[in-house]
DNA sequence: ATAATAGTGTCTCTCAGACATTATTTA
DNA sequence: TAAATAATGTCTGAGAGACACTATTAT
């Protein structure tokens, strides 16, 4: 029996949540993975197949579910890429970037595994702070409120969403201000300090 | 590199929450696991390992984690006895319960196993009804709360937590009462057909 | 009759959710 | 000056949590 790490790699990309997937000879799109051997762990088999398909090494990444099939167990993880990271890699072909929302034909099993995971990053959301992982370092209070609406799939009242965020003082103002069109908009950091996961209570919106 | 299953089996004994373990020939406390074969999957590994040491088949089952060290793969589980199957128990030897908040000696890493495994089923019974696998089919409405204040720790208001276990709609009445000391406590079911979990809110006490 | 357990209702306060306007910048 | 985006406060309704007494049975 064969033992293989699979990784859902997201990322924040062209205003959509993307997947890190590659191409088989055959035409299906697969998870990125590696069969475990002695040598390494399980994270660490996990982190090699990341910078195999994105050059990338630092991600936010968590066990999922542990599949089995007659022949493969199959350990999962899902992975959150950084805006700053998504944007220095140039995905290793045959791998690209996917819109979870028109997702391609998949290998056997894996639409499973990628429905799942999204269930857990949503689900992860409500009650800690893993949404800051898909930012930059430093975030508008707008660009923080896309994020959580891409990633839950439904659009979030403005007023209400900076009051619950602020007052869960999970972030703090930096001295820096994000220009653009309009009126320039105050950045913000997550504040390592801050406890990173509230008991079973939706805290955010 | 080996693969084994370890199920954390949680029950209800003499008003606190219990472990089955087996102890081996150097003196530690053990989970009950079986190596994974090729022949079967993982639940039905976990199923058997279950009916080695209990003589019980029918539990709630759910995968927790998969853990690995450079030797082995650990997948764990937990299951549920309820107090019907429980009292048919006769443990296996060398298997016996342990009361969780008085473990003795375990094997390397099993502590924190259990600690997780005790970790998500208290999360669990705040949005989900996993309370009642732990119960006879029919109970009242003190043994429920007794059950919850077992595994969470904690003691509980008797209104408010009738109010809101009756307005979640999960339990229903049944014509049978429970006699003893005391005024006769009318029994409940759970009902099959309740919405079994809830979206992440603190439903329960 | 006394001890034991079951069963019941109200009030308050906090928090989630709905909602519209002003402020500051670039083009 | 027009278009774009940032920033800000209040009201209302629902639900969580605190709290004490009556009802029914066995001994």
């Amino acid at each position: 029996m064969q033992t293989q790490v699979l990784v859902v790699i997201f990322s924040l990309h062209t205003a959509r949540l993307q997947v890190l997937l590659s191409q088989g000879n055959d035409g299906l799109w697969r998870l990125p993975g590696a069969a475990l051997d002695g040598r390494m762990g399980l994270e660490e088999t996990a982190l090699r197949s990341l910078q195999a398909c994105s050059g990338q090494r630092h991600a936010y990444l968590e066990q999922l579910y542990t599949y089995d099939t007659p022949q493969t167990l199959s350990v999962s993880y899902f992975a959150l890429l950084s805006a700053d990271a998504a944007l220095q890699t140039a995905p290793i072909p045959p791998a690209a970037w996917q819109a979870l929302d028109d997702l391609p034909a998949l290998a056997g099993g894996q639409d499973e595994i990628i429905q799942y995971a999204l269930r857990r990053l949503r689900y992860k959301l409500e009650y800690s702070a893993v949404g800051f992982e898909l930012l930059p370092e430093a975030f508008s209070l707008s660009e923080l409120q896309r994020t959580y609406e891409l990633i839950l799939g439904e659009t979030l009242d403005k007023r209400n969403f900076r009051r619950r965020i602020l007052e869960a003082g999970i972030i703090e103002p930096t001295p820096h201000q994000r220009t653009g069109e309009g009126r320039p908009a105050r950045l913000f950091r997550y504040r390592p300090d801050a406890i990173a996961e509230v008991k079973a209570r939706r805290l955010f919106p």
